[in-house]
RNA sequence: GGCCGCGUGGUGGAACGGUAGACACAGCAGACUUAAAAUCUGCUUCUGGGAAACCGGAGUGCCGGUUCGAGUCCGGCCGCGGCCACCA
């Protein structure tokens, strides 16, 4: 039997069209079955899908072929992050405007995620810049602003003097603009706030309920919310020292138990008392405006050097009205955390040590670590920040630090300064308000106006959506909306007085935030379907980039929260499982020049030691440079298309889930891709010649197998149970291993066929076949329609069931147990399954190995553990 | 500086506390070919003995512990990586 080669290319656009015509993946939302939602994270619409994306969506739809082979309703949908910076840039540099680049791109990416043949309904796709898309987002930021969830204050940005417009931080780069090169100031601006910090108690507490989703990113999301409980003391200031007779200092500590090595207190250049002070004094406010100068550039904190300035203000130590710390402006203090002041303890905190010894403060050890002699305890420049008893601390003294912590809480509680308690317990979050003011043309616009008499007026819900005007240039640097003649320029709708609208654009972080709710019934007028919404929501897996683990989940699920405050949607959660898989990472090749050159160009043989590589077009030498996250920079990129044209999507998508665990980087190989595009051919030729043998589709069963099928039988059964486990846990590269070691001992029986082969052979060839097609569908769809067609089957193996499980071929009548002598194997014994241990025990002790290395002896104990293993301790 | 994760053959990686190295890649040998490609078969942790079948020893970064038994659990080192960070 000739068979001809499997020729993916023409066999995958055949399937897609037929998938596409009978819509087998369109998601009904009346559907009675119950409901599964599986989401990957949305591209933004870069130009071209790159191999993240193909890892990310193949491992979506495995997810969604097996849920929908279950017996669920599944909802997998596809969209677009279409809003953002990108857009703006290709519009300055290659005049097309916004709009048109988008959607050329959107068109070109899903061409190309057609090509992969991923299951999706796209009947509900959206892109966020489409008006109707942001005209919900528009309601939900007004009905928020009524919610009191939405605030305008003052809030820092980065402010680019030359090409006069605020820059995001990815665009300021060691502290210039990355455009004009100049150095970017900070400017404080009245900006939008989400109000997320309202949350910031029920969003770290309902953490510990999401045990569907990475510990790491928990992790991590616990630590940016940065919960501390500590205590907010009032300082009394001496009036005589302060500018304008201030009389204390607030100040946020969690060390409130080393309040008796207090040296001095210090504040951040932005605090109040330091402006009022450096009003008075020219030097003060020639030092604070030296701190904002190298206050932002996050590299410069590192190695900047502690500085402060004595103010001449002294405040008192609440336990001894005696006792006068000076008070510093210094450099490494921020307004945005606790109350932008602090007191300075040098013994138990490595900065305050720092500063203390540049200025002579000294310092005053009060905890004295386990095993220390206290009268020898000195601090000289490494601070102490562990545990131990108190000292030097009056009656804290021989107090553990957490019994001092209670007591100077409780004392100073009932203290009173100026008639209210000195301290208050408090608890600080880390998390900040999310600005999401953006001074940018290509985003979702703010639906307010704003008045000289009436102040902010929402846009009136009958004037939504407020739509982006699409007369605008880009020829001049700043946000195009703010310099529109006419768009800019309205009437209030309050008392129709002149008035100009928000020229700012939302952050496109919240465009993300909600698109998953809008999946489920992306035609309503209103925001959300609430019944849909309820029903089809939670995702119940989400998978995507860790590189998300903190900004976008956080947002989203602030905004579900804040969504379900306002009566979109009943719900807190939006994500119960959350998956985070790794990168595609690729060598580096340079030329001699010291160029990148792209993977594609270059010609790589030998191995080890030997390997070399030359460019194909010349064999110029080319180094081989480390293993990297695949980037334009780099250039070690290839192109999926590439890859689809010469092997096919099925391997490519076979490829992404070999060998790697998905949530670690996985290396692209040429040798890799061949593997896979082997295996491919391989599974073609053995579902034919299996399709040769098969007894025919339906066949009745026979009542007894003899070996050979019953082999069969049990290792195709072994194999379902296994793939249906590990694609459930999301172990794909066990998974594909699983099917590799089916299909082997598929082969090697069909190999084994000496004479024509009897009926129950035929008959279990004929299951062996179906479920292997079954198994390998949701990794390589198209192959399998191709093979199941091949078969016989009038069907398409996309919409079949999940083939079923028979759990007695799983069990073995005879078992072989490995041996243990003192931990070590020796050899093992062949029993029944349901062996008494005393007859183990005996065909155990028989054993020549065992016999030789008890030497007549009798075991000190033998431990026989059922189905799994034998130990002789000698 | 804080928090977290990871160290297994030439490589990617398997392994409910129970036969370490499944599966794949690369490599080597052979079969089929005039030849190559493709395909098929076998070998491939290190090491000692043996012509071979085989028989032994060591082995999951290092040191110790718990256990009949540790890649897996605990403690301490070493190395690599990630995230956050003048956060009081």
């Amino acid at each position: 039997m000739v068979i001809e080669r499997y020729n993916a290319r023409e066999a995958e656009a055949r399937w897609q069209k037929v998938w596409d015509e009978r819509g087998i993946f369109a998601t009904r939302n009346d559907d009675p079955r119950q409901k599964y939602y599986v989401l990957e994270m949305f591209p933004y619409p870069s130009g071209r899908i790159h191999m993240g994306h193909v890892r990310n969506y193949t491992m979506g739809d495995v997810v969604a072929r097996f849920k929908r082979a279950m017996g669920l309703n599944v909802l997998h949908p596809m969209g677009w992050d279409a809003f953002g910076m990108p857009a703006e840039n290709a519009a300055m540099e290659r005049k097309v405007h916004p709009k048109a680049w988008t959607y050329q791109n959107i068109a070109a990416m899903k061409a190309q995620l057609k090509s992969m043949g991923l299951s999706l309904d796209w009947a509900r796709e959206i892109a966020t810049c489409d008006p109707a898309y942001y005209e919900h987002q528009q309601k939900m930021f007004l009905d928020f602003l009524r919610a009191g969830l939405v605030e305008r204050k003052l809030g820092k940005v980065n402010w680019d003097p030359v090409d006069q417009t605020v820059l995001a931080n990815e665009q300021v780069i060691d502290g210039r603009g990355w455009r004009s090169g100049a150095l970017v100031e900070q400017r404080e601006m009245p900006q939008w706030y989400f109000g997320i910090t309202k949350f910031s108690e029920d969003l770290l507490q309902a953490l510990d309920r999401l045990d569907r989703w990475p510990e790491k990113v928990r992790v991590m999301q616990r630590n940016w919310i940065g919960r501390s409980e500590g205590l907010l003391v009032r300082f009394a200031l001496d009036t005589a020292t302060t500018p304008n007779g201030e009389d204390e200092l607030e100040v946020f500590t969690t060390r409130h138990d080393t309040l008796f090595g207090a040296k001095f207190m210090a504040l951040s250049p932005d605090h109040p008392l330091a402006v009022a002070a450096a009003a008075k004094n020219p030097a003060l406010a020639q030092f604070i405006a030296e701190c904002k100068r190298h206050g932002t550039a996050q590299q410069l904190i590192d190695t900047a050097e502690k500085k402060g300035f004595d103010t001449g203000m002294k405040a008192v130590h609440p336990f001894d009205a005696g006792w006068k710390l000076p008070v510093y402006v210094a450099n490494f203090i921020v307004m945005d955390y606790g109350t932008g002041a602090i007191f300075g303890c040098p013994a138990h905190d490595q900065r305050d040590l720092d500063f203390a010894n540049k200025y002579g403060l000294g310092n005053t050890p009060v905890v004295c670590p386990p095993g220390q002699d206290p009268s020898t305890f000195v601090i000289t420049d490494a601070a102490y920040d562990g545990d131990g008893r108190m000292i030097n601390s009056r009656f804290l003294d021989g107090m553990t630090v957490e019994e001092a912590k209670a007591e100077v809480a409780r004392r100073l509680e009932h203290a009173s300064h100026a008639d209210r308690p000195v301290a208050t317990r408090q608890v600080n979050f880390r998390l900040r308000d999310w600005g999401i003011s953006r001074q940018r043309y290509w985003g979702c616009p703010i639906p307010v106006i704003h008045c000289e008499r009436c102040g902010i007026v929402p846009v009136p819900q009958s004037e939504l959506p407020v739509t982006l005007p699409d007369d605008v240039d880009f020829d001049r640097p700043g946000n195009p909306l703010d310099r529109h003649p006419t768009w800019k320029n309205v009437a209030c709708p309050s008392c129709s007085g002149p008035a100009r609208r928000e020229t700012d654009t939302m952050d496109t972080f919240v465009d993300s935030s909600w698109y998953f709710i809008r999946f489920t019934d992306p035609w309503t007028t209103r925001p959300t379907n609430r019944p849909v919404a309820d029903r089809m929501m939670p995702v119940d897996q989400y998978i995507g980039g860790i590189e998300h683990a903190i900004l976008h989940l956080l947002y989203s699920r602030f905004f579900t929260r804040a969504m379900r405050a306002t009566g979109h949607i009943d719900l807190d959660e939006p994500f119960t499982g959350l998956f985070t898989q790794g990168m595609v990472v690729h060598e580096t090749y340079q030329a001699a020049n010291g160029e990148w050159v792209v993977p594609a160009e270059v010609k790589v043989e030998g191995a080890g030691e030997a390997r070399r590589a030359s460019l194909i077009a010349n064999g110029e030498p080319v180094t081989i440079g480390p293993i990297e996250k695949m980037s334009k920079s780099k250039r070690n990129t290839v192109d999926p298309d590439d890859i689809i044209a010469s092997y096919g999507a099925d391997t490519a998508r076979w490829f992404m889930l070999s060998d790697s665990p998905p949530e670690r980087d996985v290396i692209w190989t040429e040798e890799g891709v061949q593997g896979a595009w082997r295996f491919v051919q391989r599974l073609w030729r053995l579902v034919r010649e299996a399709a040769e043998v098969a007894a025919p589709a339906g066949s009745p069963r026979p009542s007894r197998f003899s070996e050979p099928a019953l082999a069969l039988r049990k290792a195709v059964h072994r194999a379902l149970a296994r793939v249906s486990e590990d694609i459930e846990r999301l172990r794909f590269n066990v998974c594909v291993a699983h099917i590799y070691e089916f299909a082997n001992a598929f082969q090697a029986s069909l190999a084994d066929l000496e004479s024509e082969p009897a009926a129950d052979y035929r008959w279990a060839v004929r299951e062996a076949a179906d479920i292997l097609v079954a198994l390998f569908h949701p990794m390589m769809p198209h192959l399998a329609e191709e093979c199941w067609a091949a078969l016989g089957h009038k069907t398409l193996v996309a919409s079949e069931a999940w083939p079923q499980l028979e759990p007695d071929l799983l069990i073995e009548s005879t078992i072989t147990l490995p041996v243990q002598i003192n931990g070590k194997k020796r050899g093992d014994v062949t029993v029944a399954r349901n062996a008494a241990k005393t007859e183990i025990e005996s065909a155990v002790l028989a054993l020549d190995a065992v016999k030789r290395a008890l030497d007549g002896k009798p075991p000190k104990k033998v431990i026989v553990v059922p189905q799994r293993i034998v130990n002789v301790v000698a």
